[in-house]
DNA sequence: TCGATTTGATCGGACGTCCTACTATATGAC
DNA sequence: GTCATATAGTAGGACGTCCGATCAAATCGA
């Protein structure tokens, strides 16, 4: 797992060099972008450690999740698309994986003969339990930063995401 | 390139399933790795957008730039994946597709007969210089986020990654 | 009503990431 | 000096992401 750290912030050190080479004005921004790089190759590290004794990768939990919280336990794949802000093949790989797993099944659209539901089976509803409080008390529960940073940073992103369509 | 907008945040409404649930401990941390991961894939479209004129993605972009900041305009595969903090096999990955855009070569390490070093070639050298431009005006100057939120994420971002252990 | 357009899903391919296994070389211990 | 161990790089495979193309079904417009 552990890998020796450097002696030193490599994002740190691009930014010295950005700056030294007359890019100060696009610094901020190249720093901001970096990190968030690292940090998401290390949280998903963290998540899909803990999620692997259920044979669940981040992107497959969170397709389980979703139809979870739906009313009926099944959803277009469509909108699971939308959701999840992913493209439709992903989804489609994803449901393909699911589907062989027997966490989840394909069913017709009963109005829309185009579509497919994707439906919870009862063996996806109890994996999708089990994950979720393995990764609540492995994971979500401490990341390591304090309430402010955690709350700042939802904040930030937020921002971000509405800045860049993602709602409205 | 820009799909509809919800009507609604889903990483909130997520957020809302998680407090109904009873699990309001992990709500925050859950809500800070699902925002990040959304803003890392955001950030790096509009990236690899930037780079695409120039036949890069940010991963070999990246790689590129390492490489011109180093005296020699050289470094062994190993000290790459160290910086980068990239697996080894992702390095050989990366280094082969430059080699074939003739962006970089293969050299023998004068003293380690295991290792290699990248150099980069007057053409990649070309190409890391105008992308740099590119990038710094298109995507890094004006990320849509205030100054504030900026040094915040790097912030941030900085804690997390040391606590992880990238460096000390 | 009927043709044109849009939409839902899938296939094939590219990309970058990781892991395990393997070879060759270097280093350390005795 | 020799053998055991560690290190550098690569091969093969899995995963998730995206894009372009394709096909069928729904919807819109005249």
């Amino acid at each position: 797992m552990a890998r020796k750290p450097l002696s030193f912030d490599p994002i740190d050190a691009a930014a010295r060099q950005w700056t030294a080479r007359g890019w100060e004005d696009a610094t901020a921004g190249m720093v901001a972008v970096t990190s968030v790089m690292r940090l998401q190759q290390l949280m998903l590290s963290q998540v899909d450690t803990a999620l692997k004794p259920f044979g669940l990768t981040f992107a497959r939990y969170e397709l389980l999740m979703l139809l979870s919280f739906s009313r009926t336990g099944s959803l277009p794949l469509r909108v699971i698309g939308d959701r999840l802000q992913v493209h439709a093949t992903s989804v489609t790989n994803l449901v393909d994986k699911l589907e062989e797993q027997g966490l989840i099944s394909r069913r017709q659209h009963p109005q829309d003969r185009r579509a497919t539901l994707a439906e919870l089976t009862d063996a996806g509803n109890d994996v999708a339990q089990q994950a979720t409080k393995a990764l609540n008390t492995d994971v979500f529960a401490d990341l390591g930063l304090g309430e402010r940073d955690l709350t700042q940073l939802a904040a930030i992103g937020r921002r971000f995401r509405r800045v860049a369509g993602d709602f409205s």
